[in-house]
DNA sequence: AGTTTGAGTGTACGTTTGTACACCCAAACT
DNA sequence: AGTTTGGGTGTACAAACGTACACTCAAACT
């Protein structure tokens, strides 16, 4: 065995995170249990404990993990993808590509933001919050917001990232025919908000 | 007795649904169990049977009752309270309203929205849709939107549907002292994006 | 007055749940 | 080489689960 026990302990860690976005998919954190969790990675219940104290310290570990794919694709939008002249194409693209790729993490956030336990439902408010935040010090890099406010960048972000969290939503919960569909909206909602926003400021000059 | 047969089975009706929204502040509807809702009814298990063939077609009932609310509100809303002058404010403030009055509905809609058993979700999918139609129709008599197509329209209206949810969601998890703070990021964003819509559309001429 | 109906009861069952406790045994440490 | 550590096992149990079945008894119907 080639193993070390530090990594066959990250590997069944692993399954277990794993297993429960996979369970996830059809019924919520709170209606998942122990045992299913055990059966689904192949250990016995009791084990369980060994990598988490309940159900809900196992859902703040993934939403630790989730929140870890949505930095990555701020990233990648702060990046600019070549490929796309437009700022708004370019964004909307990468949203969509990342919900296919973690298209888990995505449906577990989803999920669990309004459902789940209150301490998993606390985290990702916080974890929204942090992305709002990261947003909006982007915003501010932009051409036209030189005179903006923090206050008028964080209602901008927000305004934003619940569109962006809509229309991830709308893209879980569509058939991929339907799904041209509501990216054709996606970037026309960004547009219409990017210019809602530039005009309204102007107008308090 | 002064009751009639049919009375008393629609108190105990209304009982258990009741019952299922209060104890689905804490959990989500999946995790619900019968025993639960005949216990904090005061009926024995097998009652339940007598009114819902199962928690999935409680939820449904509850879809309905909540739509019911939100159709209400939209009465509202283009009844155009006189209290209010602007639109926006107008607007708003019936939102507010009809979240603190309806909160159990709304916190069972936003919960279920994409926790809950595949055939609610549905359900509330369906349910958000008839109204973006509504509000869609509406936005049609505003002054400056006689140009637009129905697929603007819809897209506009989707806009402002998931804005109008993610405040609704807001107000729900936020305190009284963060409210003041909530409405008036709602009626800016709500400003934002008809001033966008409007000068977007403009664009094309 | 006699009969039917149906909301609510009570018992009973096999399953599944979370968790306690004693155990094993190979990697890691001394 | 000998000891400690800790991930995973196996058994066990009380509690809660969904649901089947036979019951009661007052309202509603004939």
């Amino acid at each position: 065995m080639t193993e070390t026990r530090g990594e066959r302990k990250e590997r069944t860690r692993r399954a277990i995170l794993d297993a429960a976005l996979a369970l996830g998919e059809d019924t919520s954190l709170a209606a998942l249990s122990l045992r299913q969790v055990a059966k689904e990675v192949g250990i016995v219940p009791t084990g369980f404990y060994r990598h988490f104290d309940s159900i809900e310290a196992l859902g703040l570990a993934l939403v630790d993990e989730a929140f870890g794919s949505l930095r990555a694709m701020l990233r990648d939008v702060r990046r600019g993808d070549p490929a796309f002249g437009d700022i708004v194409d370019g964004s909307i693209a990468i949203l969509v590509d990342h919900v296919h790729q973690q298209r888990a993490h995505f449906l577990f956030i989803a999920r669990e933001r309004n459902a789940g336990p209150p301490a998993v439902r606390a985290a990702i408010r916080h974890g929204i919050e942090l992305f709002e935040h990261e947003l909006a010090t982007d915003l501010a890099r932009l051409p036209g917001t030189t005179t903006w406010s923090a206050e008028d960048l964080r209602i901008l972000s927000n305004l934003i990232v619940t569109a962006m969290v809509g229309t991830a939503e709308a893209i879980l919960s569509a058939g991929p025919k339907a799904e041209a569909q509501v990216t054709a909206s996606a970037r026309r909602q960004l547009r219409m908000v990017l210019v809602g926003a530039l005009n309204w400021q102007s107008d308090r000059a």
